[in-house]
DNA sequence: CGTCGTGTTGAACTCAGTCAAGCCAGGTGG
DNA sequence: CCACCTGGCTTGACTGAGTTCAACACGACG
């Protein structure tokens, strides 16, 4: 309870009237269809911040998609190191390739406070596969996935913390945007400095560090949990340089 | 020419006794849709080592599968630096996403001299759709690929530069096993130090450093644009390292 | 009011980067 | 046949970004 004092979680109602809808993987779908995915919809679960959502290599036999709140896909070496792939935001599937295959190559756990849909796999499946527009859309959603990848490691393999730690906050930005979750100069942002040390292949203190010099330059200033934005058009800069011009997000 | 000395490159004949096909997109079809497949093929394309194939941003009206020798994907940055994203080995797609989007952030060149087939990117998109167990199987080729940039992130993010060597190589090897295009001891390795040194976020020379190091220490050994194995224990220790126990191409 | 989770600071250290020089094999041309 | 180039690799000395370790600050919570 003690993350979310802020804000009061929400709980999904029928598909039709979904706020996050157009940012799922059944955003194609019309109205009608939203009656069917409703059907298929096997409840709705809540999950505490930090709590785990899935564990690596367990057998799925459900579908997931994230309502509201934020989640983070990883692996952690042996060794106790983590590597962080991707945070999800609300609409995002927990992951795509569960349609296709039984197990997922990494773990899953709540960053804040979570709602998610839970549908049965090989059903979902079943619907996906036999409407077209679903499975282009799905594609296509994996490929933007994969994009952001791609952009996370030319990040870590190739650009300075202090770009790291810009663009990071730059893709959150324009995640949240696209979902109407920003304000103009102002932004959440719930991750703690072991989540963007471990996305970033960096360690906490020295993220610690970067966001002292990213605020001392006014660049942008991180406080209770959000980011507020000092200067935009060094960031946009900042991430330019990393940067290939494809939406992070999926256009609609 | 200088490159390929050693080999005379495949010229691929009917995709019905395509030696790689069940490395490809294609290979759930059977014997008629090979027939199919043979049909939509616009024609066979031969590029030599260093040559670009597929350059960044621009518009894709082909959709092209490595038929023969190697080739990379990558992201040149503002700064002259390179990200490599993944290698492609014969029977690979330059891109599944060329299916769903019309264009790609990366570029691809040649590493050594290739052969590739040619389709047309609308078409077979159209023929794929239409046949659900291509579906699936393109989906599920996907889901690899980003696997397999999850590790590469694992890599690049949180191990040291000696590991990612190591497990760079076991992944060559792996892949190239899988193809039969691998001895127990040794097998083919076109990439220059400066390819390893951008994909593993590292420096040639630092690179260069590495590999003296591993062949110091019995593990392996670089030569003649090969590998031999010295010790395929230590490798596979180090690989597992960041391992996640899942495969590193197409089970089939 | 103590404890826990988080963040901050400083000092020492280290892995990998940078710069600069030199090596070697293969190819080219005189 | 030698001279010279070129591309790829190696070596050494130096630098520096980021890590490590340890101590401390601080607010939220129980």
């Amino acid at each position: 309870m003690a993350m979310t004092a802020e804000r009061e979680l929400q709980k999904p109602g029928h598909c039709g009237d979904c706020p996050v809808r157009d940012l799922t993987l059944y955003s194609v779908a019309n109205f009608a269809n939203a009656a069917e995915i409703y059907e298929l919809r096997r409840g709705v679960r809540s999950i505490r911040a930090r709590d785990n959502i899935y564990v690596e290599g367990r057998r799925l036999e459900e579908f997931l998609t994230l309502y509201d709140g934020w989640a983070f896909r990883y692996r952690v070496l042996p060794g106790g190191t983590r590597q962080i792939f991707s945070f999800l935001l609300p609409g995002d599937s927990v992951s795509l390739s569960a349609l296709v295959s039984e197990t997922l190559p990494f773990s899953v756990d709540a960053l804040t406070d979570c709602v998610v849909c839970v549908f049965d796999r090989a059903e979902l499946s079943r619907y996906i596969e036999a409407h077209r527009p679903l499975v282009r859309k799905a594609w296509r959603s994996c490929s933007h996935d994969q994009n952001r990848l791609h952009r996370r490691l030319v990040e870590v393999g190739r650009r300075s913390a202090y770009q790291r730690v810009a663009h990071l906050a730059m893709e959150c930005y324009d995640r949240l945007a696209h979902r109407g979750m920003a304000e103009a100069d102002s932004f959440p942002f719930p991750l703690r400095h072991p989540h963007v040390a471990d996305a970033l292949g960096l360690t906490p203190i020295h993220v610690s560090r970067v966001f002292r010099e990213l605020e001392a330059d006014g660049v942008l200033r991180r406080r209770d949990r959000r980011i507020e934005i000092g200067d935009m058009d060094r960031l946009r800069e900042l991430q330019a340089l990393g940067g290939d011009g494809f939406p992070v997000d999926e256009p609609h």
